[in-house]
RNA sequence: GCCGGGGUGGCGGAAUUGGCAGACGCAAGGGACUUAAAAUCCCUUGAGGUUAACCUCGUGCGGGUUCGAGUCCCGCUCCCGGCACCA
């Protein structure tokens, strides 16, 4: 609070949650200023509060309420609040008193309501509460009497931006509106200003290496800083020998020049900007890349851009992104490019990590360079320690070893099957084994259908199928919308890997028994098309065991009959007292209905059984889902 | 310190909106086939219980909300990453 902005300070402890624990440990009065957006409001009616009779009235006001152990707990509309006020006051008891919390903070006395809306109405309600119940009196707000009723925990504070309320003139402006409308109010009264606070460092972009683009300056004692001309552009970097973690400067030669205002000695600039310079912009470069008179095309920048879906590594995720929309959104802002965010859809990739080993004497070790976890030089003990891989720490796994052994298709595969790729991963060969049995089980799989599937021309006729085809039918179309969504939607590349092994496992179960050829023909070319982007090779030498001559790539992506998802059974749990207890089968028409679902349970003999005798407090049945059922 | 991500069997992981925890795979054990081995196929595998259908416990720890919590809320703990000169 100290470092922030002006010395002003800014408290709002009706609407933040950490002015609002701050003023509730101070004592200090908090006023609601602006409304909930659901505008909802609650009222907790203490049994001992009111007279008989209030629940059947507000049955009859049609207000909604739960019992809770004799006391009520009312949710009201916006619009039926008035009407409770007047309801509660003529049920309430002599000396008590009732509050509504949320939308509307309002105390109901039995001869006035008081709105929580100002200072001064809040120290009234605290008097008057006082009064009433002695032991309050160690409670110095409203809001501190409220806070002891853990019902209302969610309601005390809120951060919506709905209209504002007791702002005096400004009461009732929609939140969209309220921050101008009061900047300008204060710019009208030539109290304050309405100021934009960027919340960024500045941005050093030189460096002092070698690799990036020269920064085009020169440095004249009699011009001072000139900029290169733009005819000179661009600056190249100066073709030398390897030089380490030199910069420019040490090249020699390289700063010397002439200034292109007086044609007297000059120095170039020998610091080089920093890499993400390049990479906050090389996406508009990609579009016109052959353009050798301007950076990019303006048409066709707006046409193809912006990056409909950006693949990086958490490394990427605050630094490059930030800059690259930073120089986005300058761009526009200048007219250069007609968007102004550089991508849509981000998709951070997690990294794939292995042991690497770092002698305090030598540095980091590759893996078979260490004997017995000590140093091949000195013999000091390594330290094991768990990296992203990279080079610098001669941890990483090359793939080819695999390819070598398994083939690309296994080590793909593998790959993917991993675990879900925005995570890090720790590299282990322990699976890949497992990759590479399940392509040769579909490979062999596939060929001995390959002569049945051959010939077969004509679509599956759901009327023909046993019941094992109808299932298998069932799972092929379910595989097939899976699949499509976990690669299209989710990225989800481990899950439809194992979705696709399930429908294998059983296609191979289905072909032992009497298959039935088209479906089998429709299944195997579905598996073949969905494999096709994980293991490419396979799928394009199966594809022509079948007898297609095209490329699988040619080829529509397979689509699913709605229908095929509906069983005509399903299996629905039962809970009784929050146990599972029974599953039932049921029509799946059965299952939709509430009513008809609640019957079909309860009618269950494991499940008759278990409540016999009992009493049935309460029932809940999820249509297709389940049943909980509450007995005594 | 600040910001972000995470903790589920022996292991990698699944559970998409609060609704049957452990899909799929690895490893392990048992069996079939074989002269033998490899390969392949079948079975078992969260823990415990007088081990069959059943019951109890179980998603880092402690509380809470709920008919019902891996999933939501509060508090804690541990691990990983980023924090501006590797890109």
């Amino acid at each position: 609070m100290m470092s922030y902005g002006t010395g002003a300070i800014m408290a709002v402890p009706a609407h933040d949650e950490r002015d609002f624990e701050f003023a509730i440990k101070f004592g200090l009065p908090i006023i609601p200023v602006i409304d909930r957006l659901d505008e909802q409001a609650q009222a907790f009616i203490h049994h001992g509060a009111v007279k008989e009779g209030t629940a059947d009235a507000l049955c009859k006001a049609g207000i909604s309420f739960e019992q809770k152990k004799g006391s009520l707990l009312v949710t009201l509309e916006k619009k039926q609040i008035d009407s409770y006020i007047n309801l509660v006051r003529s049920y309430l008891l002599p000396g008590k008193w009732s509050e509504i919390v949320g939308s509307r903070f309002v105390f109901i006395f039995e001869d006035k309501t008081v709105a929580l809306d100002s200072v001064k109405s809040d120290l009234e309600i605290v008097a008057r509460c006082h009064r009433l119940e002695p032991e309050l009196r160690g409670r110095r707000t409203a809001m501190e009497i409220l806070v002891s009723r853990e019902l209302y925990s969610d309601l005390l504070c809120h951060a919506d931006h709905g209209e504002m309320l007791h702002s005096g003139s400004f009461s009732g402006t929609p939140g969209k509106e309220a921050t101008t409308k009061i900047i300008n109010w204060l710019e009208e009264n030539g109290v304050g200003s309405g100021m934009v606070n960027y919340r960024l460092h500045d941005w050093l972009i030189s460096r002092q290496r070698y690799w990036g683009a020269p920064i085009p300056i020169i440095y004249c004692d009699k011009c001072g800083v000139v900029p290169v001309p733009e005819e000179d552009l661009p600056v190249l970097l100066p073709e030398v020998e390897f030089i380490g973690k030199k910069g420019l400067a040490d090249v020699p030669g390289y700063a010397k020049t002439i200034c292109p205002d007086c044609g007297g000695r000059a120095k170039r600039d020998t610091d080089t900007m920093d890499t993400f310079v390049d990479s906050s912009w090389y996406y508009l470069r990609y579009i016109s890349p052959h353009d050798q008179n301007q950076p990019f095309v303006k048409e066709d920048v707006d046409r193809w851009l912006p990056v409909d879906q950006y693949v990086g590594g958490v490394e990427h995720a605050i630094l490059h992104l930030l800059y690259s929309r930073f120089v986005t959104k300058a761009l526009h802002d200048l007219g250069y490019i007609g968007f102004d965010e550089p991508f849509r859809r981000l998709f951070t990739q997690g990294m794939v990590c292995h042991n690497a080993y770092h002698c305090p004497k030598h540095g980091w070790l590759y893996p078979h360079e260490v004997k017995h976890g000590c140093c091949p030089q000195c013999g000091e003990q390594v330290e094991i320690s768990n990296f992203s891989m990279s080079k610098s720490k001669k941890n990483v796994v090359a793939p080819t070893e695999i390819i070598e052994r398994y083939g690309a298709d296994t080590e793909r595969l593998y790959t993917l099957f991993m675990g879900p790729p925005d995570r890090d991963i720790e590299w282990s060969e322990e699976g890949v084994r497992g990759a590479l049995r399940f392509l040769n089980r579909l490979w062999n799989l596939v060929i001995s259908q390959a002569e049945r599937v051959a010939d077969v021309g004509q679509s599956v006729d759901t009327t023909d199928l046993d019941e094992p085809g109808r299932a298998l039918w069932r799972r092929y179309h379910h595989t097939v919308k899976k699949v499509t969504e976990d690669i299209g939607t989710r990225f989800s590349f481990n899950t439809a890997v194992a979705t696709i092994m399930e429908l294998v496992n059983e296609l191979g179960r289905y072909v032992q028994q009497e298959p039935c050829d088209a479906l089998v023909r429709e299944v195997i070319e579905g598996l073949v098309l969905m494999l096709s982007p994980f293991v490419p090779f396979v799928c394009e030498e199966l594809w022509r065991q079948i007898g297609r001559s095209n490329a699988v790539l040619e080829n529509k992506w397979p689509s699913f009959l709605p229908e095929a998802l509906e069983e005509e059974t399903v299996e629905i749990p039962v809970q009784i007292n929050g146990r599972l207890r029974a599953r039932v089968r049921i029509p799946i028409e059965v299952s939709r209905d509430a009513s008809a679902l609640e019957r079909a349970a309860l009618d269950a003999s494991a499940v008759a059984e278990r409540i016999k005798g009992k009493e049935l407090v309460k029932v809940i049945a999820v249509p297709g889902r389940m049943v909980s059922i509450v007995v005594r």
